[in-house]
DNA sequence: ATATGGCATCTGGTATACCAGATGCCAATG
DNA sequence: CATTGGCATCTGGTATACCAGATGCCATAT
C-alpha cells in the first residue's frame, strides 16, 4: 500500500515528442520538410537516444517518414490519406457510440453536456473550438470503456486537427459544426442508436468534405 | 532513376522487434514475466539502443508494460483486454469488406480463393493454420486499399493469434472455423455487404468464445 | 567539355559509459 | 527483538563517441 503518489517520472521522450507532434498539428513545422536528428536534440536540450524514441513513436503514428541513413521528413499528405483517416474514424466512433449507449447514466450524460457547453464558449474562437471539439470526441470514445479504441481514435482525430488546422490557416472556418452536436446529443439522451449514429456520421462527413476540397482545389504545403 | 534496388537495409531494431514479438505470441515467453534490457541485448546481440526502439514499439502496440527505472514486463490479460480487441476487430473487419467489395475484379477474387485454398491444406495442422487465417483475414484489409486499416487489423490479428496460441496449448483446437470462410467468399464472389458482414461476424464471434472460455474458466499464465 | 574517382562531410545507426531511481540486505541502534 | 539508516547492486534513462551509408563537390583524366 503506497500513499505518497508514485508520480511518474517526466521522460524525455514523451515531452519531445508532445513538443514535436504539436508543432506538426499546428503547421509550425510544414509538411515535407526535414527534421535532423543533432539539431532537434539541442534545440530540444536532450541528447539524441531519448530524442529517437519520440521520433519512433511519431513515425509509428504516421506523422513522419524515416529513412535509414538518408533522413527524416514530416510526412505529406493526399487525397487518400484524407479519406483512410475519415473512413477509419467514421467506423470506429459508430462502435464507440455503440458501446457508450448501454453504459449511459445521469453522471455520464452530464459529462457530456458540460463538455458540449464549454464548446459552445469557444464557438467563436476557432482555435479553442478545435481543442474542445477533440475534447468531446474524445469523451464518447473514454466513456465507451475500451481503451484501445480510445487510444485509437485519440491518433485519428489528433490526424484530423493537423488537416483542421490547414483549413483555419487558409481561412475556411469550420464552427457551423458546432450545431451537429445538439443532435449527437438529443440521440444520445433518448438511447437512440440510429439517430446518434446518423448524426455521429453527418458530422465527420460535414467535416470530410471541407478537408477533402481544401486538400484537392490547389497546390498547398500538406500535398506532395 | 534508380535500376539496383535501393533494398531497405535490415536495423538491428526491427529484428530486435519481430524476434521478441513472436516469443511472446507463440508463448515462449510467458504473460507476466519480466524483460531485461541488459540480458535481452546480450541474447540478440545488439547493443542497448537499438533495443529500446524494438521494445518501445512493442509497448506502444500493447504487448508489454515498461515502468520507468523499475522494469519491463510482458502484458498479462483479462476478459476486458478480450472483448476489447474483438470489438475492435469486428467493425474494422466489417470495414474492410464494405470498402472492399465495391473494389473486387476476376484478379482479386482469384487471389482470395488462392488464400483459402492454402488454408484449406493446413486445417489439420494447428501451427500453419493460425498462420495462413491470419494470411486470409490480412489480404482482406489489403484489398480494401486503406493501408491504415490494414496496419491496425494487422495488430489486431497478432493479438488475436496470442490467444489463440493460448487455446492451441491448451489443446483447445478452432480448425472448424474453416468452414466459416466459405460464406464469407462466397458472399465476396456476389458482392453481397450483408451476407459477407454476417459471415465475418459470426466468424469472429465464435472464434470469440472460444477464446473468452478459456480466459475464463480458470487460472492460466496469461491473466493476472 | 565531360566523365570519373576520391575525399570531405552530411546523415542516421550502433555501442557504451555513466547517471539516478528503486530495492533489499544487514548492521547499527533504540 | 524491532526499527532504521546506509550501502551494494539491481533497474532503466541519458549522453556521447564512434561507425557506416549517402551525397555532393572538385580535381583529374580522357
Amino acid at each position: 500500500m503506497t500513499f505518497l503518489k508514485a508520480e511518474q517520472p517526466q521522460l524525455f521522450k514523451d515531452h519531445a515528442y508532445k513538443e514535436i507532434k504539436k508543432a506538426i498539428i499546428q503547421h509550425q513545422i510544414e509538411p515535407g520538410s526535414m527534421l535532423y536528428e543533432r539539431s532537434l536534440s539541442e534545440s530540444l536540450g536532450i541528447s539524441r537516444t531519448p530524442l529517437k524514441l519520440a521520433l519512433q513513436q511519431l513515425e509509428l503514428e504516421g506523422w513522419i517518414l524515416s529513412v535509414p541513413r538518408k533522413g527524416i521528413s514530416v510526412k505529406t499528405i493526399n487525397k487518400q490519406d484524407v479519406d483512410e483517416v475519415f473512413q477509419l474514424r467514421k467506423a470506429n466512433e459508430v462502435l464507440a457510440i455503440e458501446l457508450l449507449i448501454p453504459l449511459l447514466n445521469h453522471e455520464t450524460i452530464d459529462k457530456i453536456e458540460k463538455a458540449d457547453e464549454q464548446l459552445y464558449d469557444f464557438r467563436e474562437d476557432p482555435l479553442k473550438f478545435v481543442y474542445y471539439d477533440s475534447s468531446f470526441h474524445l469523451l464518447l470514445a473514454e466513456l465507451s470503456q475500451n481503451h484501445r479504441l480510445y487510444q485509437l481514435i485519440h491518433n485519428l482525430t489528433d490526424q484530423f486537427n493537423w488537416f483542421r488546422f490547414a483549413a483555419l490557416k487558409a481561412g475556411q472556418s469550420v464552427d457551423e459544426i458546432y450545431y451537429e452536436h445538439k443532435l449527437m446529443i438529443e440521440g444520445l439522451k433518448t438511447r437512440n442508436v440510429r439517430q446518434t449514429t446518423e448524426a455521429v456520421l453527418n458530422h465527420i462527413d460535414h467535416a470530410q468534405t471541407i478537408i477533402a476540397n481544401l486538400i484537392d482545389n490547389e497546390e498547398n504545403p500538406m500535398t506532395h
